[in-house]
DNA sequence: GGACCTAGTTAGGCCAAACTAATTCAAGAG
DNA sequence: CTCTTGAATTAGTTTGGCCTAACTAGGTCC
């Protein structure tokens, strides 16, 4: 384990969530380089040494985009533990707010040691989600999947709530927070406009009901069903 | 304030920490190499880079070493501020010991963000001093100076109690910790061995002698007299 | 004053990670 | 089957931070 660059961590951690957001096994040069701010080129660069790394962290071919490796996925997926519990320890511990959280781990994740992250882990109760809902791999790389729909997906007076948010775009994030529309709540779909208009989104157990654009409404997963949790 | 990189706060830390804890007001090219753990010629580079800053950063001369400049303290102060209030909050909030924390904190004194700064100090209720007992800069840069003596320099039954300890040698710490030379400890020098022998130690209220080597006493900074505390 | 030593500097290179500009590929349209 | 077009790649630079090797400034000792 030769302490990887914060470069390729991040490299790594793009390819595995564009990877398990999308449906596609492979994952486009350019798709990367939007998704990491930089130069298709650069992209090409470093999957070039990705490639040839021993071991070997992705499986890159020319024109055909990457996949991720075992040994590439297992390192995506630490990253993507220390950045999920720094959010939900900054969240919990320091008052932050989930729309603030993401930007303060993208920095911290490359440089707490693993100590620290078990100290955080532990202090947390081994949580199992982020603040955003996502789920946090355990120490071994084992991440749990549940059965989420996009809320674009979901079926006219289907029940279902919220399971988890991108956490990208923070103003969003405050967007959401403030129609109430949270992790765990409660909603229906009562309407959908056609030509890919908004849905109109009911929280359940009142009348409110929100009108909320395909674009936000694609970032939200929701899961059929109640939550476990009773209403406080 | 065009964000500096990790490498560029490190220079300028040393600088101050050499300047602050030697008497001379300049520092040498082959301290700092030595201090950051690199060749001669690279600190030469670096050096020349700080002084062509805008704002110049120290004042360099060939042969003559370096100074920083109040643009490059102010920085040095901050990073300061950030390395010593990650080390008390990870001994506060995390449990840490007083040897751990140093290592941590050169990690992630870079890339903290100066809200996760501030609600730290908030969360800590800006303490004066880290757990070695280094003062710690306020947001605008004033650090406290106290009126300190290296125990070396110590008069004999001169009552004293530990105000700091150097934090660069975690095993030193452990060892000062298992002897119970802590923060604050009541001590008094009852016996200097001459050739630069050990010092002897007496916990004071107690028998307890300890003999000392010169290289440990000088990294201890005591202040003549009790402290403001009451013994538990 | 010349010889000598050490700290400091210059010169020249390396590597990682980015960039721009120019070229090549792949895949669908006609 | 060829053409076109947009995606991807190559080639060539740049920048930052480090290295080694070779040279120089300045002080010490006889």
């Amino acid at each position: 384990m030769t302490t990887l660059s914060p470069a390729v961590e991040d490299y790594l951690k793009a390819i595995y969530e564009i990877q398990s957001e999308g449906d596609q096994d492979r994952v486009s040069t350019s798709a990367l380089a939007d998704c990491l701010g930089v130069a298709r080129a650069s992209v090409t660069g470093m999957l070039k040494k990705l490639n040839a790394m021993d071991p070997k962290l992705v499986n890159y071919i020319r024109y055909r985009g990457v996949q991720l490796t075992p040994a590439g996925e297992k390192i995506a997926l630490e990253v993507l533990r220390h950045h999920r519990l720094i959010e939900l320890y900054l969240s919990e511990a320091l008052g932050y707010s989930w729309d603030e959280v993401h930007q303060e781990a993208d920095n911290l994740e490359h440089v707490i040691s693993e100590d620290l992250e078990d100290r955080i882990a532990t202090l947390l109760g081994h949580p199992q989600v982020d603040p955003h809902g996502a789920p946090i791999p355990d120490r071994d790389g084992n991440i749990s999947r549940r059965e989420e729909v996009q809320l674009t997906q979901l079926g006219i007076h289907q029940p279902a709530h919220i399971s988890r948010v991108s956490d990208h775009d923070p103003a969003m994030l405050r967007y959401l927070q403030e129609l109430g529309l949270t992790l765990n709540a409660q909603i229906e779909v009562t309407e959908k406009a056609p030509f890919s208009g908004p849905l109109h989104i009911r929280l359940i157990g009142t009348e409110i009901v929100h009108a909320l654009g395909r674009q936000v409404a694609d970032y939200i997963f929701v899961t059929l069903g109640s939550t476990g949790r009773k209403k406080s």
